[in-house]
DNA sequence: GAGGCGGATTTGACCGGTCAAAGCGGCTCC
DNA sequence: GGAGCCGCTTTGACCGGTCAAATCCGCCTC
């Protein structure tokens, strides 16, 4: 329990220097003052002069929750921490720091709360509080699902934001968003892979979900087709039921045990099953990046330590915070100095390393381009 | 450049439901209304009946600004977002997530700001700003090392704070601190690396840093000596130039070539490490896990989907979280319902996996208790 | 029946800024 | 030489709450 009469450092707060005293000790009005902070050129240059330098002198700074008060703007995005979906939506470190760093230069900060994990309503009644106290200005939704409530909720309240993910389900949303673009991804594997020569490349996804798996899924399917439409270059696939190794190595134990049509590489839907995937070739006594070529996404951690490395697609996170941000900021009107950067989809890039890099496999004889026969390679 | 004529998000916010307008709904004047929000005792039932009923239909929420101007709380902890020293500190995300879980019950939340790492003067400098803003009314300074100039500073300027981190090299720091206890996880892999029999017990270390990676190395040396001072069960070590694996297996490998003295177990100060170690076995040919037994630190995802799984010490960053919390909302005088959680050190939990578990070597004649002979093992 | 009392409620001032309008020379112009 | 204007500066009101003091009112006491 507190004892009332031991000095705290709350109460030990240096009184405050407000505009007042600034004004007494410049010897003008307080609202010279203020002029001199956010309307320069209204002042004549000795008194700015004079004033700057009552500023500087008494250490004034403009106290957060009078400004708040009457430019009812608080300087706060409010953006919920906390578990996300898959591993894949992982690096929610740096995406803040990103974030933070991206709206600094802008006088804004991010408010970090705390809702549970994939309860819109919860989370809409978080906004709700937020936003009706002036606790923030605006909102970042992230990690959009198909049937999200969420943006719809803001925009019918006019709130401020910008999602962070896909309007998934529902392409005529008008509000703004940034995604990376995982069917580009899977295209860049897949290009990377027929490149290198392989012909049976099998796909590592999730059951269906309506959102990122899927347009994977869908790109892998896609890309492995030649010209005329066949499945020229695909291999089998499996599901794994979570978004962890162990679930993935089983899948693709599964696949591997099939030597019919055993995949010479694996494009999979993120580090973690690659991982596993991993582990499945080398239990089935070959060696991940030469006899089977593998590739995960979002070049986590996990990727860069595997062994061998793990080739992966890279999301850039920087361009995404950005342009969140910038979106954003725009919303709420802030004078950008430019225009934001473009909502919609970012490019990952592709970090080829030794899953994939290993020998391609025997190149069969030439057939039309984009789908000779699939060569055979005996998975040991 | 903005529209000034196109409609925004900002322009349209909802007309605030003041304090006033609840007053009049409610036929009472604004001072009833506050009363029934923060001293409802002082209301008769009756009327505080109807003001609550005002406010549910009006839908009215205090202004954040305006509380905050008065009270001089702006209910937010200021922490800093963004790279750490080793991935050591790692989970930044998840102990953000907990410290947010762990202050909402009392009303606070957190403020994500950045400062370029390891830039001492230009956090102070941060911190300057947001204390004398009025935007935070406490931080929480991470990552504290020898010779830190944060704590302080903050002491000095009478704010409120608390560090994650121990006071490094200066063990008489007033403010409070939480770190976990890096001497007793090392304590639990020796002991549990002894329990299995292991006799020599190397260690994987970086470079001297006068704070938690020298307590390791410290705690090792103590936890591998006989009851006698002698160093019973210690085998040699390696230092990685950076905590990462390859820096580490290229160490780890040096120790192995060494046939005279090879360790049957190394414990290592970070998974990223371990990790290297663990593929220095594999690459000596041995069998990570059966013939050298290795523990990591921090139990990332790296530890948990590492093959074989890794041995590591996983952080209460729950404990953690709510103790920061704890500690520094007592400092600014919040009445907890309870006395904070104790600041200090709080002890890691050791997580067993594969990496640890393989058949022990092969027992020597049992010697006096603790301090057997080192069983040899062919590291093969 | 006046005085006293205490709970319930209201009024006025203030937190630290900003907006809008007014004041105040000095100058130009007719 | 007074009207009009302009640039600089000040005054008053207000943002939406809260604190402190004042008021109101019913009731009890002597």
């Amino acid at each position: 329990m507190p004892t009332a009469d031991a000095p705290r450092a709350a109460d030990a707060r240096a009184p405050r220097v407000t505009i007042r005293a600034v004004a007494e000790h410049a010897g003008v009005s307080r609202q010279t003052v203020s002029n001199a902070l956010n309307a320069p050129h209204r002042l004549s240059p000795a008194t700015l002069e004079r004033v700057r330098r009552s500023v500087t002198s008494l250490g004034y700074r403009p106290d957060h929750a009078a400004r708040a008060l009457t430019s009812r703007r608080s300087g706060l995005i409010g953006i919920r921490v906390g578990s996300t979906a898959h591993r894949t939506a992982a690096h929610p470190d740096r995406l803040l720091h990103e974030l933070v760093a991206a709206a600094r230069p802008h006088g804004y900060r991010f408010l970090a709360f705390d809702a549970p994990y994939g309860d819109d309503a919860a989370e809409i009644a978080a906004y709700g509080e937020l936003l009706a106290a002036g606790d923030v200005d605006a909102v970042v939704v992230a990690d959009t699902h198909p049937g999200d409530a969420r943006p719809a909720w803001l925009a019918d309240r006019g709130a401020a934001f910008v999602a962070h993910g896909q309007p998934w389900g529902d392409p005529d949303a008008a509000h703004p968003w940034v995604d990376v673009d995982g069917a580009l991804g899977v295209r860049l594997a897949v290009g990377h892979l027929r490149a290198r020569g392989h012909r049976r490349i099998g796909f590592v996804g999730w059951p269906a979900d309506g959102a990122g798996g899927d347009a994977r899924r869908a790109a892998w399917l896609a890309a492995t087709a030649g010209a005329d439409g066949t499945p020229a270059a695909r291999g089998p696939e499996a599901t794994a039921a979570a978004d962890d190794p162990d679930a993935a190595a089983a899948a693709v134990a599964a696949l591997l045990g099939r030597s019919a049509d055993a995949p010479t590489a694996l494009v999979c839907a993120s580090d973690a099953l690659a991982l596993g995937a991993l582990a499945a070739v080398a239990d089935a006594g070959g060696t991940p990046g030469r006899d089977v070529a593998i590739t995960g996404y979002d070049d986590s951690d996990l990727a860069a330590f595997a062994r061998p490395g793990l080739t992966s697609l890279r999301q850039p996170i920087r361009l995404v915070a950005q342009t969140l941000v910038e979106q954003v900021l725009d919303r709420l009107g802030v004078d950008l100095g430019h225009r934001p950067a473009p909502a919609g989809l970012v490019p990952p890039e592709l970090v080829v390393r030794a899953s994939s890099a290993g020998p391609a496999p025997r190149a069969a004889a030439p057939g039309p381009a984009d789908a000779r026969p699939a060569p055979r390679t005996t998975a040991a």
